[in-house]
DNA sequence: TGCATGAATGCAACAGAGATCCATCTCTG
């Protein structure tokens, strides 16, 4: 039992304690371990079997006790009983929007409806109607949002896709005319691997000319919901908008406010209470109601007595905690990296040449860029062969006496074989600038052996970055089964630096692995993996998930000079 | 349920909009 399902069963219990009515701070009790056992650096079962499980914050000695049970049993009997007295079925019904924990209560007590499947009989049978408290409309509602919930494709989508969508909904907004600002705020802003919808905020004189523009739109399938001041919207491509519209006045604070996250909101309008003031999206207002001036977002923590917190890290991970003592990281910004170090040329299967990936670089305002092609094994790609990749040697020496104002670096991205060693020689590594190493091949190794695997090649002394560290690729396969934790340390032993790949639907490292990393005295490259010169844009997205991770320039090795990222490639390599 | 205070008990995560049932539920960050 490890800690995912240990907090899953935490989460179910919450759930079904939810529907049975009970103390909702015991609820939110079990719903805060899960969070923290999930996010447990070690095994929770361990832990609490040691009995320090207890001295975490927010954990003690029921969910202590609770987690020993689950790991010697492998169940937890209070949810057993709990399961007879609240059929699971009705968690699902959970899932339904519109359908919370009272209405489903209230249908499976008036009708014993146990299910999304029980639900949605009893509503086409007009049956939901006998419901006190629901009626005709509702009925149509909750029949309208299974049959959504079931045909589409309402998933969380990789942020380059939300981010892709909110600019075409932005463009939309822009042509209303009275629209005086209009940004993404939520997911997208914080930069979240994944969003779930958009939320955009709108600062016009006449919000209804944006309800119009938006509920007339070609893209828009469905206005879900429609109000003075908010609107939610369909959109066909399969995402949720919701747009919040506000006098021009108000943006600051609404775009505050719908930038969110949630838990970061929450433990800053304590922090106002605290002090006799109030938070809203509408303003910051005194006890007596006055209305304090609110110019950029940084006079909203001000207010508080507090350090300015960008948006990628208001999480309530710590972030508040930093600010109140003035603490907080200057994180990287994209204008700090100075090249990237894991890009292919048609040399493998990039399409373009490495002077265009060169010229491409330079337009970015890098000092450098590493050519780092496939290497043989993985034929599919056009992997180089340790002559062909010394042929790339040289082409690029030849290169770069006729570039000016950029570095091309030399590279690989050797394959990790399957019992670790690497897909080239030694004698050909340790004359390359820059070796990636990544895995492409033997994903369902057990944990133990892939770990291994991993460990070994981190070990090899001319290994100076591991490529997409978990192999994950957002929404089609999670990453390989790794000891990502023990992976860190040796990284960190070793000054081996990991990847946070920039590519959209990988973002791997994910920034709480990228965290831990940067904890554990790690280095981390920024790269984007681009297979074409256009490609190189995707920096953005890795920066986010960089900024996530709390990391600063210095824990960044592409945000260094060349001098100091040469010094730092020639640490340790058994170079020739 | 966790935690702090004081040893068993009280308190604990904010604020507001929209829909429908017009007082309550659900949703948003």
């Amino acid at each position: 039992m490890d800690n995912t399902e240990t907090a899953s069963i935490f989460r179910e219990l919450a759930d079904l304690l939810e529907l049975k009515g009970e103390n909702p701070f015991k609820i939110r009790a079990y719903r805060r371990a899960a969070d923290t056992i999930e996010s447990l650096p070690g095994d929770a079962a361990t832990l609490a079997a040691e009995g320090r499980l207890k001295h975490i914050e927010g954990i003690g000695e029921a969910i202590e006790k609770k987690t020993v049970e689950i790991a010697t049993t492998g169940k937890l009997r209070l949810l057993e009983e709990l399961k007879q007295e609240v059929p699971p079925g009705l968690r699902d019904m959970l899932r339904i929007p519109g359908v919370g924990p009272r209405t489903a209560a209230a249908v499976f007590r008036h009708l014993g409806v146990a299910s999304v499947e029980e639900l949605e009989r009893a509503a086409r049978a007009g049956r939901l109607k006998d419901v006190p408290g629901m009626g005709a409309k509702t009925e149509e509602n909750v029949i309208h949002a299974i049959e959504r919930m079931q045909d589409e494709h309402w998933t969380r989508v990789p942020l380059g896709v939300a981010v892709m969508r909110a600019r075409s909904v932005l463009d939309r907004i822009a042509q209303v005319e009275e629209v005086c600002e209009a940004a993404a705020a939520g997911s997208v802003r914080r930069w979240k691997e994944t969003c779930g919808d958009l939320d955009i905020v709108v600062g016009t004189r006449n919000g209804g000319l944006v309800m119009e523009a938006m509920s007339g739109w070609h893209e828009v399938g469905e206005v879900l919901t429609i109000g003075d001041e908010r609107a939610s919207f369909a959109l066909r491509s399969g995402m949720n908008v919701d747009v919040w519209v506000v006098p021009p006045a108000e943006f600051v604070a609404a775009l505050h406010h719908a930038t969110g996250s949630k838990a970061h909101n929450v433990r800053l309008r304590g922090i106002a209470r605290e002090s006799g003031l109030k938070i809203n999206e509408h303003g910051v207002f005194s006890r007596t109601g006055a209305q304090l001036p609110v110019d950029a977002e940084e006079d909203i923590y001000a207010a508080l007595g507090l350090q300015y917190v960008p948006p990628e890290i208001r999480e309530d991970s710590g972030e508040i905690e930093a600010a109140m003592d003035g603490r907080l990281p200057a994180l990287v910004e994209e204008r700090d990296i100075l090249g990237d170090l894991h890009v292919h040329s048609d040399f493998s299967d990039g399409l373009s040449s490495i002077k265009a990936m060169a010229d491409a670089a330079k337009a970015h305002g890098y000092e450098y860029i590493a050519i780092c092609d496939h290497s043989k094994s993985l034929g599919i790609a056009g992997g180089l062969t340790g002559d062909e990749v010394l042929r790339e040697v040289e082409f690029i020496a030849d290169l770069n006496r006729h570039l000016d104002g950029i570095t091309v670096l030399t590279g690989t991205e050797v394959d990790i074989k399957k019992d670790g060693t690497l897909d080239l020689p030694d004698e050909v590594l340790s004359r390359l600038d820059v070796v990636v190493a990544s895995v492409h091949s033997s994903f369902r190794q057990p944990r133990d052996v892939m770990t291994e695997r991993i460990v070994r090649a981190i070990r090899n002394g001319n290994v100076d970055i591991i490529g997409h560290p978990t192999g994950r690729v957002l929404g089609r396969r999670s990453g390989y089964d790794v000891d990502m934790q023990k992976v860190i340390e040796e990284a960190a032993r070793c000054q081996v630096a990991l990847e946070i790949n920039a590519y959209p639907e990988r973002l791997d490292l994910d920034s709480g692995w990228a965290r831990k990393a940067k904890d554990a005295g790690a280095v981390l490259a920024v790269n984007t993996d681009s297979h074409s010169s256009d490609q190189l844009g995707y920096m953005v997205f890795g920066v986010g998930v960089a900024r996530r991770g709390w990391l600063e320039r210095s824990h960044v090795i592409n945000a260094w000079s060349l001098e100091r990222l040469r010094k730092w490639l020639a640490r340790s390599r058994n170079r020739t």
